[in-house]
DNA sequence: GCGCGGCTACTCGGATATAAACTGTCCGAGTAGCACTGG
DNA sequence: CCAGTGCTACTCGGACAGTTTATATCCGAGTAGCCGCGC
């Protein structure tokens, strides 16, 4: 039961990808380069992030990764889940129903299962506290402590400052 | 991310041994019979439970796994830290302190990464939940939705009926 | 001089290895009861 | 008949394989700009 890096790397990389503030696409290369990630394994670990419509992707020379909304229209739910996928993390596998119960009218286990309930209130939870924190409000955190986060990011990537 | 099956086993694993009803031990084989589970297997993940302090184990000939303490007493929360270990699923690698910042000092680094900062707040949130769910309550609900069931699992497995 | 075509450099995307974790099995240490033996 | 002793059957506990998942890498498809060529 652990969170994949990726959930990690693809929220930093948003997280950048707003700071630069460029228009243009940036490419795995720089993004990796920013936190000293293995850029091939990056562009892997960004890619399901396109196919949930948080980024958009170019190819080509001048390609790229681009923000596909703001900051303030993504959660951290919206990562968590295009990453690792829309699953649960407790998956009921009913085993209830099997050994001595196998031979139980199927009308009795209609009733949900106990334990399956209160794991996934106690799930559901967390998918709520996480779906109430937009990236926006992440970002803005971070540079509450740390002032001037986004002039440096803009003079360490050589896009203008505003 | 996702939570291994031992915990739902060992969640039912408690409710059954409750249900039974005896002050002997229960041996692997009997528990496993009543969900069709390996034997072998389901021992080892009843281990950990034991070394958390839910189940008590005794060896040798009518040895076998009890209880260590009442339903009300134990916790959701508390079977999922003994099979999935203490560690948050989320695991930050302070991967803001790599890359382009590799050179700042650390005292920039003071302040808690924002991003950690979020993810665990809302598994804070998932762990309180399931805190607050005792055994004993899974099991009035599971009561609840099919009567009668304390006295099936006796019969089942021949202790006698209060 | 100017437009056009090919070419190179660079990028994402997915196919392919490697490492780790989970799942499953097996055998040894240890215990409780039983059978046998001797008094 | 009864106590003591050895033995057997059965249990947990940890050591040992098999399988799925996560991590990391590499190469091909495709694009944008550039260079050279022809008009």
């Amino acid at each position: 039961m652990r969170i994949s890096e990726g959930v990690e790397w693809a929220a930093h990389c948003c997280l950048l990808l707003d700071w630069m503030g460029v228009d243009e696409p940036v490419s795995t290369a720089k993004l990796a380069a920013g936190y000293g990630l293995p850029p091939a394994y990056l562009n892997k670990q960004l890619q399901p992030l396109v196919k949930a419509g948080i980024l958009t992707s170019t190819a080509g020379k001048k390609g790229g990764f681009r923000l596909a909304r703001s900051l303030a229209d993504i959660t951290l739910m919206d990562v968590l889940t295009a990453i690792e996928g829309p699953a649960e993390a407790f998956q009921c596998a009913e085993i209830r129903q099997n050994g001595v119960w196998a031979d139980e009218p199927a009308s009795v286990f209609r009733a949900p299962c106990a334990i399956d309930t209160a794991m996934r209130a106690a799930e559901l939870e967390w998918r709520r506290a996480l779906a109430a924190q937009t990236l926006a409000a992440v970002q803005a955190n971070a540079e509450l402590q740390a002032p001037g986060l986004r002039a440096q990011v803009r003079d360490w990537y050589g896009t203008p400052r505003p």
